[in-house]
DNA sequence: GAATAAACTCGAAACGATACGAGTGGCGGT
DNA sequence: ACCGCCACTCGTATCGTTTCGAGTTTATTC
């Protein structure tokens, strides 16, 4: 079929087992890494990961597992450690689950079958068993953007609470009163810490109002119902804050159709790069994740830990801008 | 280490190539497979895909080379990939390659290594040697949003040119004159065509001035760039085309800017789903390319290739909506 | 209940690479 | 000229599955 190394032995009059050697980066002698060099190039030799794999019990592929792909948040946060990744010599297999509970358990059992080396997942559930199976197998395993109740797997997320509550500060400082929070369902973890914040912030303030709260669909047409809901129901509401990227979008297109005008009408903060909106609304305020920083510091967690390293959490700071 | 399948043939008691018959699907006796069904369960057998693709020659894997995995065009048509590949088995390695010759070739070793069954690139050059190592190998390879020079591998792009001519079309219909064309760097295919539709339809109607015409960087910053020099160059232009999304955003930042009204000072056709800013602009044309209609085809395509099929072309038709 | 066909099951040999212990050659020192 | 040592190089077993031809059950028929 194709070119292996026994062929490369057999054209170089050499061995396999120096073939493999210098394959591996062990030293040959001169004049025959100059036979071998050719001989490959001749040949046009492509290791077999998969042989190879079967014998050092590693395969160079870590898995990613992600319960949506097509949004700006996965995607940033994979291109990063992609990159990072590939300078390791790791491949990356990617599975979205669509937040789909039972069709995460199978990519999980799917991506173990490919043999990845280690999983970075942002997991639907928050409970342990989903990906029990990968600890089980002693498959190192990264969870972001949520916090589990496992300690046998390293986590990665942001201060979700307090940037929440220090942007919730932020609309009270300028004294706003009426503030309402928009999120999506406060049963996924970054939604309810998020929501823990805005809370800390208000009823430290005497403010809190829990009427003023919606969590609803994490979508931009849930921000956009979730924002006429709010400004229906309360209509002298004079801030409001979204604690995602989509419903962000969907509540400045419903305040845009209200005829609310940011920053005059009322004040408003979003979530995550929305620098396209940002040129139709430039008073907009905007709590920034580090998204490239979150996909790069898991990459690296996990390399750590395939080579041995110890699971650890690691607390990114977001920034309001 | 982990459990193979002659754990399970020592737990049952049958030979490995009965338990190995029955993860093919080859029919064993009723007792036999509750026994390898309960040993499975008990023992947590999961497959080595390594040992048994260095057997087969099959991964079950294919690879996924694009120029850039963070926008709106990669992203969508990777989803739905995914999502038809994983459902016959296959997992999807992706490879981002920043639109760099270099990591190019780089990243097409890797994935070959890695034993992929097959192919799906959108290349960064269109000529053939980008891809001819895996067409050496005899790995299928369908090339989705770029027309190549080779009849060895398959090609899923949309009707460029036409839908291009009919949008500058109904841009003239509509009473343009002064219509400016904005584009990628053409010597991109995709670009390339556009250019060429709208040049066919100006040409057509006797307006055609390649003073109009700009192709800059694909990016939000080359559409606004390109759009501000357009309106200081050419003030009376009465129209704008844009032909990707990037530069769409681009462009309507600028518009916007400059305090011009689309739909009203100057009529305006983009590219691609630009949902977002259809709130702040609701007459806004826009190019509709059958995202994930390309997705499901090229996998659909490269399936039927794997299988044994012959490489085709298919072109799909966008709309203007 | 014996013969025959059909349906499973078996053991051992691959697949392509790496690991390991043993073997070989060249070289400096005496 | 011999010894010892270092630095490669070699042959072979092995990783976990599948494959294949041959062997064993089971079912069917008369």
């Amino acid at each position: 079929m194709s070119v292996t190394i026994k062929d490369l032995a057999k054209e170089t009059g050499l061995a396999n087992a120096t073939i493999s050697a210098y394959l591996n980066g062990v030293p040959v002698r001169e004049y025959n890494r100059v036979k071998i060099e050719k001989a490959i190039k001749k040949l046009g030799y492509i290791r077999n990961d998969y042989a190879r794999g079967l014998k050092t019990h590693r395969s160079g592929t870590v898995g990613v597992l992600i319960p949506e792909l097509s949004n700006v948040f996965s995607t940033t946060i994979i291109t990063e450690m992609e990159e990072y990744l590939r300078e390791k010599g790791y491949g990356i297999i990617v599975c979205d689950c669509k937040t789909d509970l039972r069709r995460e358990e199978e990519s999980l059992r799917f991506l173990l079958s490919k043999m990845v080396d280690g999983l970075i997942i942002m997991p639907v559930s928050t409970d342990k068993k989903a990906f029990s199976i990968a600890v089980e197998n002693n498959i190192p395993v990264v969870v972001i953007d949520r916090k589990t109740n496992s300690d046998e797997v390293s986590h990665v997320v942001i201060d979700n609470r307090e940037i929440s509550r220090k942007a919730t500060e932020k609309l009270i400082e300028k004294g706003c009163e009426r503030i309402a929070l928009i999120t999506g369902n406060t049963e996924v973890y970054t939604a309810g810490e998020r929501k823990e914040g805005y809370e800390e912030a208000m009823r430290a303030a005497g403010l809190y109002d829990e009427k003023a709260v919606r969590d609803g669909k994490l979508s931009v047409e849930g921000g956009y119902a979730a924002t006429k809901s709010i400004l229906n129901e309360i209509p002298d509401t004079d801030a409001i804050f979204v604690t995602n990227y989509e419903m962000t979008i969907g509540s400045i297109i419903a305040l845009n159709e209200e005829g609310r005008k940011i920053g005059k009408d009322i004040e408003f903060t979003g979530f995550d790069k929305v620098e396209i909106t940002k040129a139709f609304v430039p008073e907009m305020r905007t709590v920034n994740q580090p998204l490239p920083e979150i996909g790069k510091v898991a990459a690296e967690t996990l390399i750590d830990m395939i080579g041995g390293g110890k699971p650890r959490d690691i607390i990114l700071k977001a920034e309001i801008v």
